[in-house]
DNA sequence: AAATTTCTTGACCAATCGGTCAAAATAGAT
DNA sequence: ATCTATTTTGACCGATTGGTCAAGAAATTT
C-alpha cells in the first residue's frame, strides 16, 4: 500500500550515536549525521523530527547499551574489579577519547534545563544506582557502611572516564580505581 | 604620533574570559564576545588577531588568577581544608556552573592536539603541581607516602568541579572532599 | 594647526548552521 | 499493470558562523 523505508531505524540510531558520542551534541552537525548514516536531510527529519529528538533516541539507545553492562549476578567485588579494569583499558587507549556519552551529556547540558539535560541526568542516576547496588551487596558481605563507598565508586568511575580523555596515564588512572577498590579489600 | 586604544587590553581579556568560562570556546560566538567586551569585530581582530589567539590570552589570564590562589605559606593541611571548602561552596551555588576554565578546556580539546589543548594541559599540570607541593609538605609532617595522596587530591578537586556542574548536592561533594582529606587526618 | 599613524566602524564575505518543502521515485496492495 | 501512500531527493530558506577590509574618526607628535 505504500513505500517502506530503505533502512532500519535502529541502525541509523547506532550510527548517529557514534558521532554524537565522539563529538558531543552541539559539535555534531547535520552534515556529520548525514555522512555517518548515509541518509539525506529529508529522510532524517522525516524519521526523527529534529536533531534534538534524534539525540534523545541516541541517548536512550546508549542507556540500553549501558544497562546491558550493569551488575546482574555473581561476586559483586569481582564485578567491580572487572568494571574498573575495563574503564582503565578504554581510558589508556589513544583512539578512545569519547568517555561516556551519559557523563558527557550531563556536562554539556549542565547549565541548561531542557529535555536533553533531564534525560542525561536520569541515565546518570541509573548508572549510579547500579554501582550503589553492587556496593550494598559487597558491604553486606563485609559488614560495612555503604553510603560513602557508593560515592567513592561513582566518583572514581566519573573521574577515570573524564580524566582519561586527556591523560592517558595508566598508573594515574589505576590509582583512582584502587582508591575506591581498597574499601572492598581488593586492588587492580 | 598616533591614535591610542579606547580600552585597556586586560579589561577586554577579563570580560572575554568570563564568556569563554561560562560557555566554552566553541559555544562562544564572536557576537557573544562583542556583546561582552563592547568592542566591535574589527577592534577585536585588530587587537587579538583571531578568536583562538584571544582565547589563549584568556586562558593565560585565568592561569594567573588560578596561580594567585596556590599555596604560598602557612599550614598546608589548613590550606587544603580551605581549598576544598571553597570548591564546595562554589559547587553548590546554583548560579555557578562554570567549573574551572582549565579543566573545561582540557575536556573540550581532549581529542585535539592544537595549541589550545596543549595550553590547557600545561595549566592543568600547574594546578596539579600546587596540590602536589601541598601534599608533600603535609606528608613530611606526618611521615606518609605522598604519591597516592597527590593523585587523590587532584582527582577530588577535578570531580568536585565537574560533578557540581550538574549536581548541586553538598553532602555528595563533601564526601568527595573528605575522602581526600582523611589522608591528612582532617575532615570538613 | 597640520601631519601622521593608529584605531574604530560597519559593510561585506563565503561557509555553514538547523530546518523546510515540493517534486520525483518507489514499494506494496489491488 | 495500476493505484496509492510513503519515502527519498535536492533545491532552497533565513540566520549565524568566523573573518576581512576600506573608509572615516581621533589622538599624539611636530
Amino acid at each position: 500500500m505504500s513505500r517502506t523505508t530503505d533502512f532500519k531505524k535502529e541502525e541509523i540510531i547506532e550510527k548517529a550515536m557514534q558521532v554524537f558520542w565522539e563529538k558531543g551534541y552541539d559539535q555534531t552537525s547535520l552534515k556529520d549525521l548525514i555522512d555517518a548514516t548515509g541518509l539525506l536531510k529529508g529522510s532524517l527529519y522525516n524519521t526523527f523530527g529534529s536533531k534534538e529528538k534524534l539525540f534523545l533516541e541516541c541517548l536512550e539507545y546508549y542507556g540500553q547499551f549501558s544497562r546491558s553492562r550493569h551488575y546482574k549476578d555473581g561476586d559483586p567485588v569481582l564485578y567491580l574489579k572487572k568494571f574498573f579494569k575495563r574503564l582503565i583499558e578504554e581510558g589508556v587507549d589513544r583512539d578512545f577519547r569519547k568517555g561516556c556519552l551519559i557523563m558527557n551529556s550531563c556536562l554539556e547540558f549542565a547549565n541548561q534545563e531542557n529535555a536533553l539535560a533531564k534525560k542525561a541526568q536520569t541515565l546518570f542516576a541509573a548508572t549510579e544506582l547500579n554501582l550503589k547496588n553492587v556496593a550494598e551487596l559487597a558491604c553486606a558481605q563485609q559488614n560495612k557502611n555503604s553510603e560513602k563507598l557508593k560515592t567513592n565508586l561513582i566518583t572514581a568511575a566519573f573521574s577515570i572516564r573524564e580524566i582519561s580523555k586527556f591523560r592517558k596515564d595508566k598508573k594515574f588512572l589505576t590509582q583512582i580505581a584502587n582508591r575506591a577498590l581498597e574499601d572492598f579489600g581488593v586492588q587492580l
